[in-house]
DNA sequence: CTAATAGTGTCTATCAGACACTATTAG
DNA sequence: CTAATAGTGTCTGATAGACACTATTAG
């Protein structure tokens, strides 16, 4: 083990000065989703270099980068992906997870709609939560916690992330929030328990089998 | 802004590496505690270096350290505590929030026995969480989210961080709790609430004022 | 008409909050 | 005895879950 004195420099005016080895830091960031017509949680994956294969998209922070632009750069990079807002985390510290050398990387989430991930190309695809695939880097556990992030905050308030559009119906939202909980919501319950945190617009669906249903905003 | 090519390295063999400037990384806790015959949390600070005056206690990461040890070995050294198990919180990343350089700081948060923080040096103290005073790197934000993420725990069970010992009364249980929510509880919705996350050990308190109390243990 | 979906009335069991009561000790 | 604290019975209002009912559309 290395002591103290080891890392101990003097600067050009000949102050004390201590610094460290320092970690390389990187982001990763599970992206849930709902394929239209499925109705279990998936995970966006990226093909990274070398044999690694299938992983969550991420990267290295750049200096003095915010750890949110690295986010988003890696996303939009990685993923083709824009405008979204994912949520810190844990840090994951194993000094052996990274292969590469001492990575700390910072865990994000969000759930968004699928819409935004279909960009179909060679480098990404869905895979269901509950069976990803192997990983590196550890990326099995983030997901995991990932998903128990996104179910104890969608029990709470409607879509919190995101995944519907503005204006959507009941039915929409009880089907987003089954898909995230996985388990199937009563319809009766989950109205009156979403109630007190929507708005409703007024305006009515049309064209689709049955009585038209109101579209409702976030309060 | 660099470009990605100013970071291309190559290592003795000719293959190619990246390696961009690392930031330092520091872990910062906050300590959260009830003074003896107080009915408001407190926070744990140290005097630091310089003219920098009261702030958490806190440390830089070690090469190849866990984030863990390094709080560890900070509150060890800075507050003279052992045998702790914070909780890791957050990550502050604003790239200026540190004079001396570019600094993450992973937060950590803990609720503990004020006897493990009453060593009474001149370079510790005790101050309320709601009057912190001024404090460097940004602290006062992290004591703001630790009491926030007490408050949410101490609300489903009891004193999950064990800042009571093994047994206790529930008198004792309650003011711990309205100490760390910010309010008064009543003594018997409380006592049904807990009721069932509580072992009675049978004993039962003697020598006090009033009828004895039993004691009981987190199941 | 029937099938399908939207939305609501209502019953029940549970539970939090509040109040009051009994129980057991010190002095 | 009184004062103080522990612990519980019980009422009430709110709410989740469940079931059934009405409402409104397509075809």
């Amino acid at each position: 083990m290395a002591s103290k004195a080891d890392y101990v420099y003097r600067d050009s005016s000949g102050r004390r000065l201590i610094d460290y080895p320092r970690p390389s830091v990187a982001v990763d960031t599970a992206l849930l989703t709902l394929a239209p017509g499925d109705d279990t949680l998936s995970v966006l994956q990226v093909k990274r270099g070398g044999e690694r294969g299938w992983a969550l998209p991420g990267t290295f922070l750049h200096e003095r980068e915010r750890l949110m632009e690295a986010v988003l750069r890696s996303l939009r990079d990685k993923a083709g992906v824009r405008g979204l807002r994912p949520r810190q985390l844990h840090v994951y510290d194993d000094p052996v997870r990274d292969d590469r050398g001492w990575v700390l990387s910072v865990a994000h989430v969000m759930v968004v709609p699928a819409s935004l991930l279909m960009t179909r190309s060679s480098t990404t695809r869905l895979m269901p939560v509950d069976g990803p695939g192997q990983m590196p880097y550890g990326h099995g556990d983030i997901i995991a916690m990932a998903v128990a992030d996104a179910r104890r905050r969608y029990q709470e308030l409607p879509d919190p992330d995101g995944l519907l559009p503005d204006r959507f119906t009941v039915l929409e939202l009880r089907q987003v929030h089954a898909a995230v909980v996985g388990r199937d919501l009563q319809k009766d319950t989950f109205r009156r328990a979403m109630d007190p945190h929507l708005i409703g617009t007024g305006e009515m669906t049309s064209g689709t089998r049955g009585r038209p249903a109101e579209l409702f905003q976030r309060r």
